[in-house]
DNA sequence: ATAGGACCTAAAGTTGACTTTAGGTCAATA
DNA sequence: TATTGACCTAAAGTCAACTTTAGGTCCTAT
């Protein structure tokens, strides 16, 4: 089954320039034309579409997504390298992880102040004092 | 007590430039100077400097954690604004987490399967046949 | 007293990831 | 047949968040 830019842009949530954008970088290694030298998509490129989008939410530069699929392309050699990077990645989403969820405490909390503040109307009454510690902002 | 800039650069592991630039920005409303001009850190300034950092993980951009500081000047009228920004935040950071905890798998079945590569030496064996179904990258 | 180090500013430069623009091809439909 | 819509390219523009540069002040220690 094959697909137009278009489709892919629908399925993936992403603008077509940046589908554009993503093969001129050299993401999209697999891509096909037809005889009228437009794009023709296919689960191969699916595949690595569903793999920079995994790779950029852990904060990876595309010029590391491409230089890691020049590695795949240049097959065992490459294996080590491979798995550091991986290792690397998983290292830095772990992080990030940590990061939101330590970031969410406070947020959750914030939630609850202004909350609070909101049915009271001001955030100057006795019922905020303890539970305003964190941050006075 | 109050901190020099390269203090609180080092506290906080952002760079001096970077400190100046939120400075600059008004990200530090409460920033004192000493009579040569130079800027004098306090835990009021630490307080804005926290919530900068959390606010900025779960992506929200500096000019919308201005808004948000000027929200907060402007007192008991903003309360409802604060209450719905920061229950967007904790979207934001909650989705992020679900995004990153999936990528994670990914990532984790791809440090495994290139473990066993490695150990292996190639991608092609039968041994890694079955481990390898998510994506042939 | 002068040299060094830590601070300051304004302005220009950088980087990454897109987006926009301008101009062109091509196939199908009114 | 002509025009519309979906595609194409190359190149320029944008945007956020910094960083770098160039030039200056001010205090301290040799």
């Amino acid at each position: 089954m094959e697909y137009t830019i278009s489709e892919v842009a629908d399925k993936f949530n992403i603008s077509i320039p940046t589908i554009r954008y993503y093969d001129k970088l050299g993401l999209l290694p697999l891509l096909k034309r037809n005889k009228g030298n437009v794009r023709t998509f296919s689960e191969a490129d699916f595949d690595f579409l569903r793999m920079i989008e995994i790779l950029k939410i852990t904060g990876m530069e595309l010029k590391d997504i491409r230089r890691y699929f020049y590695w795949c392309y240049l097959g065992n050699s490459t294996l080590k390298k491979r798995y550091d990077m991986f290792l690397e990645r998983k290292k830095q989403a772990e992080e990030q992880i940590n990061a939101l969820k330590k970031s969410l405490q406070m947020i959750e909390y914030k939630c609850e102040y202004y909350k609070l503040a909101n049915e009271l109307g001001t955030t100057d009454h006795p019922s905020l004092e303890d539970i305003c510690k964190p941050v006075e902002i």
